[in-house]
DNA sequence: TCGTTAAGGCTACGGTTGTCGCGATAACAT
DNA sequence: ATGTTATCGCGACAACCGTAGCCTTAACGA
């Protein structure tokens, strides 16, 4: 006994194509592996994306893809999980408007721009990697939005008591409906409208508990 | 040339599995896979839903629901299509939070309890008929929604000029938001919640034009 | 340097998905 | 009644998807 080999611990990571042995070979087919997943996606869209296309395109075996990304949303999920991991902070123009504004441009750019975002919602109905590391993901921007909200009150623009989760998805959640689900034609300022309603809404109290 | 035979008129419902030639053995056929479909959503969830599933279970051919369906998204489509002829009316319960938390009540079941509805968004991502479907359902029961802001607006609750549109989205988006993209543990008292602070927000012109 | 072994490459296989062409059947018009 | 033809059933097919087994390579530790 002793010396506890790391021969089968290693948390469980082994979800987002982690490896054991992550130095030189792994490292490489991973960043391949990522690289086509984004280019594929880029270039021909969310229903192009399956483990051969990209297994092909990055030069890396099927299987191999297979092992350690199991599906289409281990990809996305790794993907976000790379670009996630930075410094973000929520906007902070001096008023909650005009923050709430500014993150809703931001989702905006998002969800009508970036194909990752919508390609990874897409991706959540059928694979519980992704609707995992999506969730992990939103949870992380509400979270650092609370700034916002503090902000706000610290301004004396709404009440104390705020509840900032409430808030932010009050303002942004609109934005997904539209767009992701209803699909609607895609009105410019839509995002300030919002916004500004949510705002509205915060100096009338409408997210204080009870 | 006179008489303009119906050989090639029939404006182009052929997308939901309309047929030419509706009488009795295709009506039947119809029948069999709707129930099919249904059957199978109900006993085993959305991710059993496949052609040849749907197709086995009703008895029908594999290549008569291609031909007919296109794929599940257009099955799910006729589905919709044919639940929602129906003269659903908003909730009249007398003030516009009532009215709010009764519409929430009804898309916090639709949600968590009728797998239809949940089915229909995933497949609205990998299918242009799915798409369309649900954004066909969703304007209507927006439209209809119009009387609970104009019974607001008499009664003076609300400004006159409030969107009834945005203000019903505002009420019902977070709940979305929440259930199907976030999928967040599911708070059972959200419906009220997210109703109320619509319903305050409306009262503070959140949604008034300009 | 060298042994251990995680990770990648390869081949092969069975199941699923979507399509095509053909012949049979029955809905509808005359 | 009878002919036309939309629709269905059928068999076959290629493409894709996911997995298993086995061998090779190279990361890491001693």
């Amino acid at each position: 006994m002793a010396s506890p080999r790391p021969t089968s611990d290693v948390p469980d990571e082994s979800v987002t194509g982690r490896a054991r042995r992550p130095g030189g070979r792994s490292a490489a087919v991973r960043r391949r592996v990522l690289d086509a997943t984004l280019a594929q996606l880029v270039q021909h869209g969310y229903d192009s994306l399956s483990i051969d296309t990209v297994a092909e395109r990055s030069g890396v075996h099927r299987t191999t893809v297979y092992r350690r990304w199991r599906d289409v949303g281990g990809l996305l999920a790794d993907v976000l999980h790379e670009a996630s991991v930075d410094a973000w902070r929520p906007p902070d123009t001096g008023s909650l408007e005009g923050d709430l504004v500014a993150v809703n441009h931001e989702v905006y750019v998002a969800l009508t721009a970036d194909p990752v975002t919508v390609a990874l919602i897409a991706a959540s109905f059928r694979s519980e990697q992704a609707a995992e590391a999506l969730r992990a993901f939103w949870t992380d921007r509400y979270d650092r939005c609370a700034d916002v909200a503090r902000r706000a009150v610290e301004r004396g623009e709404i009440p104390a008591g705020t509840d900032a989760r409430r808030l932010l998805i009050a303002a942004t959640a609109p934005l997904y409906h539209e767009l992701v689900l209803l699909r609607a034609a895609t009105d410019a300022h839509l995002p300030e409208l919002v916004a500004r309603s949510a705002a509205t809404a915060a100096r009338a109290g409408a997210f204080t508990d009870r």
